[in-house]
DNA sequence: TTTTCTTATGAACGGATGTTCAGTTAAAAA
DNA sequence: TTTTTAACTGAACATCCGTTCATAAGAAAA
């Protein structure tokens, strides 16, 4: 036997991906062999090497498929309006595009040790390169006077930090919906860095 | 040759508990071989079989040691006080305790999904009960009106991922000490959730 | 239809894996 | 000192690993 009825590499592909995600995310990217991965495509382990150069590869494709996705998103949307307007965007966004990629971002946060180093760089500046995002509005809000914070470095990761935990317990079919997950957090966002006059 | 000059279950034990640490820790559980581990202990393979019954068994004792630790140490803190003290003392006790154990945190927070079953339940019992430590406070800075949020279990969890995410970036000999740190978080927690009378 | 290109198989490679165990030697007890 | 116990070795077990490759067969092009 050889090339199977229906085989093609448009449907291959995606396929591989997306097992590739799902087990990663699931049982870890060591924990997973390339012929598990087959398995779920339903092909033998020797077919991936057409899809990837190495197993390796196949763990960087996906996270910086993942940031490259995450940084275009947020580059479409609005960037206008007070320091205050752009915080709220950039909670709602974050929370909007992470919610749905439960996995990708398990693995984006998780399989950074997994990478060699020049693909650990890459990954890692592409992540900087999102953090400096939030940054430039903290920054804007704080020379606006509306925020107020003692260390602009600490309260960027510690936002961030704060949003993205939410991945960790959040379960579709939960007991709120995402729009108001979105608020929730808004509301603990603004009033962390917000400038606040009156009693505490 | 067999038993090695000076060797003793007092020194191998820690000797191995340490190295499952380090190694665990930097490359993930499944990517590191017993072999590897008892490498750094300068022992063969099957000499750590002294110690533990098998591999799943170093991991989960690694991670309830850490847990049991955490609640230990959190409950010999002073208790009373109000709700604004009380968090205070939550906050600097959290990153007191946690910034020293980069690695065990870093274990108990990313190999979870490397736990069996029912070792994966008994440590989210332990990690929910430190978890109830935050939300009785949280509670009672509600009920008492010093607090205000939307959710108290978002709250609890967006707070707890805020004050741990920042053993993603914590670096000894970095450019602040952990008393400065603590103080910046505390700024940062306190305002989250305590009731904010004035502008915005 | 015939030819060419794609996409897969399945066996094989050397090496690593967790774990067991009979045997050996150092340390502790008698 | 002799005996007992504790700690470790080194080889072996079956199994799995990532990756390669000659080969086969379906799909697309001619």
């Amino acid at each position: 036997m050889a090339r199977k009825q229906g085989s093609h590499s448009d449907i291959t592909g995606p396929k591989l991906r997306k097992a590739a995600r799902r087990l990663i995310a699931q049982h870890g990217f060591a924990a997973v062999s390339m012929r598990q991965i087959a398995a779920e495509v339903g092909v033998q382990a020797g077919a991936l090497y057409n899809y990837t150069p190495d197993k390796q590869s196949l763990l960087f494709d996906l996270m910086r498929e993942h940031m490259e996705e995450l940084l275009t998103a947020w580059d479409v949307e609005e960037k206008g309006g007070t320091a205050l307007e752009r915080l709220e965007r950039f909670t709602r966004f974050h929370i909007r595009f992470n919610l749905p990629r439960a996995d990708e971002v398990f693995i984006a946060y998780m399989e950074l040790r997994n990478l060699s180093p020049q693909n650990f760089a890459e990954i890692e500046k592409l992540r900087r390169q999102y953090e400096a995002g939030l940054e430039d509005i903290l920054r804007a809000g704080e020379a606006d006077g509306v925020f107020a914070f003692t260390d602009l470095r600490i309260a960027t990761m510690a936002l961030i930090a704060m949003l993205t935990g939410l991945n960790t317990w959040y379960r579709e079919n939960g007991r709120l919906g995402v729009a108001e997950i979105e608020t929730i957090y808004w509301d603990l966002v603004r009033k962390a860095v917000a400038v606040c006059i009156g009693r505490i």
